[in-house]
DNA sequence: CCACATACATACGCAGCGTATGTTGACGAG
DNA sequence: CTCGTCAACATACGCTGCGTATGTATGTGG
């Protein structure tokens, strides 16, 4: 029944990630108290502090977390898709209803970049950039798309992806500005085919 | 030679805004003490307090007065294009360009969004995706681009331009990744047209 | 010329971060 | 077994920085 001591450790290392998660997601970095949502999993800043250094620290981890839930999500919806352009055009809608939920919206979209600098630069992040750049490729090899760099086109796509997660989730209407950002999606990525199917 | 009273007023009011911007601009919003730079413009944060309100209204006065230049810098660009195509696409490198400039990146890119929201939501700025967008409903009355929703289309283009922007501004070498950035983003930008030039 | 409002400066309180300093319990050496 | 040591936390302190309440002076209308 004795727990050993390192499954203690991880554990409230599982806790304060968790709680500042949760906090992150919930109120915003800027806001989000370290005496409180520590408070709120039974410990203190002390724990904090050792095991992630600092509170940017802490927001990196949970970046990451958040992230690498993000590139598995998205692999999941390419994988099921027939045809590898709708494995692509799929995985890029997946991404902009993902970037609609709160946390992600909040924490990697807007404090992220602001706390962390450039998405792009994050050290454990970015798995999504890198699965589009690697669906853009497999499109090239099969003479799918227009002849473009496929990692300036995978961040451009990805930029597109969020912008139109932003304007939806702050729409005074999600849902129906949702429907009209998603069919508008479709028409914008067909730009790249070749065939312009 | 004395100044009327209003003149002076004016004057505390474009100090703390100009001192504001510059502070904003160096060390981003979270890192601008008020005591610092409003004793570096010869005043106080009493006057700060009076003028804006609190720190973020004297943000929002900055990133108004920003918008206001980078519009009027758009429009300028794209008068001076022979095609309204060529305006469009000038306009959007413009505005990759623009989005290079330090204090635009740090202002309007990155602690905007996390300060003050979503940048549609702005209430005094957002004059580029509107330019974008007008751009966009003329193309579309020439017949020279595909069947899209125009404010839909702004939005993912103004978010392409400023993801290549963020790709260039965070890179190892960014000159030559801005020709890169450039190349692909008219490509990228070609798949809107009707003909496909 | 006097009362009042405006445009600031000064003073104070409080929250929140980071660090320096305990404190406790788990392992290894002998 | 027991003792020293180190990791894993908690506690305590100081400092910075924001917001507000209050003070003060100068210009302005009656």
């Amino acid at each position: 029944m004795r727990k050993p001591r390192s499954e203690m450790i991880a554990e409230t290392r599982a806790k304060l990630l968790a709680a500042g998660r949760k906090a992150f997601g919930n109120v915003g970095y800027a806001e989000a108290s370290m005496d409180d949502f520590t408070a709120e999993a039974g410990l203190t800043r002390g724990a904090l502090y050792h095991h992630f250094g600092d509170k940017k620290g802490l927001f990196a981890a949970v970046v990451s977390e958040i992230d690498a839930e993000m590139t598995q999500r998205l692999c999941e919806i390419s994988a099921k898709a027939q045809t590898r352009w709708e494995g692509f055009v799929e995985e890029n809608v997946g991404y902009v209803r993902m970037a609609l939920e709160p946390e992600i919206q909040r924490i990697m979209f807007r404090d992220g970049p602001a706390v962390l600098g450039d998405p792009s630069q994050w050290p454990n992040a970015n798995g999504c950039i890198a699965a589009v750049a690697r669906s853009l490729d497999s499109l090239k090899e099969d003479g799918a798309i227009v002849a473009i760099d496929s990692e300036a086109c995978a961040r451009f796509v990805n930029a597109a992806s969020s912008g139109a997660a932003q304007w939806i989730a702050n729409s005074d209407n999600p849902e129906a500005t949702s429907v009209r950002a998603v069919k508008s999606f479709r028409t914008f990525l067909a730009g790249l085919r070749a065939d312009r199917g």
